[in-house]
DNA sequence: TCAAAAGTGTTTAGGATACACCCATGA
DNA sequence: TCATGGGTGTATCCTAAACACTTTTGA
């Protein structure tokens, strides 16, 4: 491998984490506003730079509990962004991760701080640099990966309804589902737990309540939607 | 963002290139010997440090032709690894990136400069730091793709025959498949060319040349394996 | 003439889709 | 009593999978 590059090489790495939430029937994104130059007042990911003996992966963790406060969260790389010019200011390549949180759980005070705020992803505002084409690769990854992994409980509290799941789905895909066709194949699945409860919040009549069991998952681990 | 991190950042930014071929009717991955210490004699990816004003996907296609020859190849993004130890010498974080190539097209000469072998992939050799997870991530990622677009002809000439087309599939997904389920398949793809030629070199009868015709693909573009 | 690879159809099972009405309840 | 959202079953279509024999021809 050659070293010259490597000795004269100034290039900084970042991480920028695309984090989803599934609030008022509608996946969204948060985002921080911008407080200072360059492009101040403007809309961007909520990123930050790699520490020198930092796994890259723990970088992501780190600027996602600064800003939500939130440990333990579902998290995954995406892609990283490269092109030389991508931030006009300087040369940082960023590799970005999608995070799945739940509304209730993130600290609202630190979110204010950072002037953070939510979006539905098909109302985005305008973005800094390529922000939006991260968001976008990560929004068709996060397609490609509810279909074949159960991990969109991380979006939901311990106990939810189907009504609600079949709206983050679709909510997900950008498109409506047929209700009974989405509950015929959940049926399929065990590791699907009914309790004996109700949510009353949503309508007259009440839904009931299901909880993910993720030991019976790990038996069978066959899903798709 | 914060720019504490930044201003004492020593991280270094390479690729790695997970270089697959089609060889005697096998997937094999294209590795280097390493010619000097560290890690003398031991077996890598072929991989470099990105230059301060290049695009990150320059840099792999630079990377590449140093060691082939050839340009204009399809290469991928794969994943980024950024373990802090994964190289217990210096820092440094590689995005992978994996590419099909020709066998017939490449450059022998530099081939052997490097001391490149090719190894099938279900049997490669023991491999330096983190590259056999690289290796490993590239084939998942291959065979994920190859399903949905038609990249494989990129692994073969352009003259082409079915059962040549049926053995790279195979190799891909590591697994055998009925020939006539598989020609059935193929047959409702109509930028699969059946040209009046046939190859005598792998049997007695000969099998019919076929032709991808990237023109007639991008007009419908459905396609899956 | 025979070995070796190329080529060719049909049947079956399972999953995906389309589709409409009753139920429970609070207001 | 009615408006609102929750809950349920069947028929059809299509795709995936299983499966065996004939053809060609050089050695």
């Amino acid at each position: 491998m050659d070293r010259t590059y490597k000795d004269i090489q100034q290039i900084t790495l970042a991480v920028d984490c695309i984090i989803f939430g599934f609030n008022d029937n509608r996946l969204e994104v948060l985002l921080v506003h911008r407080g200072f130059e360059p492009e101040k007042d403007r809309w961007s990911l909520m990123g930050g730079f790699v520490g020198n003996h930092e796994n890259l992966d723990d970088a992501a963790h780190r600027v996602l509990k600064d800003l939500s406060g939130l440990e333990d969260v579902y998290m995954e790389q995406v892609r990283t962004f490269g092109k030389a010019n991508r931030d006009p200011y300087e040369r940082v390549v960023s590799t970005t991760y999608s995070a799945l949180i739940l509304k209730e759980k993130y600290n609202k005070e630190l979110i204010e701080e950072y002037r953070a705020e939510w979006f539905p992803i098909d109302e985005l505002p305008d973005l800094i640099f390529d922000h939006k084409d991260m968001v976008e690769s990560a929004i068709r990854r996060l397609q490609r990966r509810v279909r074949t992994f159960p991990i969109v409980f991380n979006l939901l509290p311990e106990k939810f309804t189907l009504p609600q799941l079949q709206k983050l789905y679709e909510g997900i895909f950008q498109e409506e589902m047929d209700k009974r066709n989405f509950r015929k194949k959940l049926a399929t699945m065990d590791f699907l737990v009914k309790l004996n409860e109700k949510d009353m919040s949503e309508s007259k009549k009440g839904a009931f309540l299901y909880r993910f069991d993720e030991k019976k998952y790990n038996k069978t681990k066959n899903f798709t939607i």
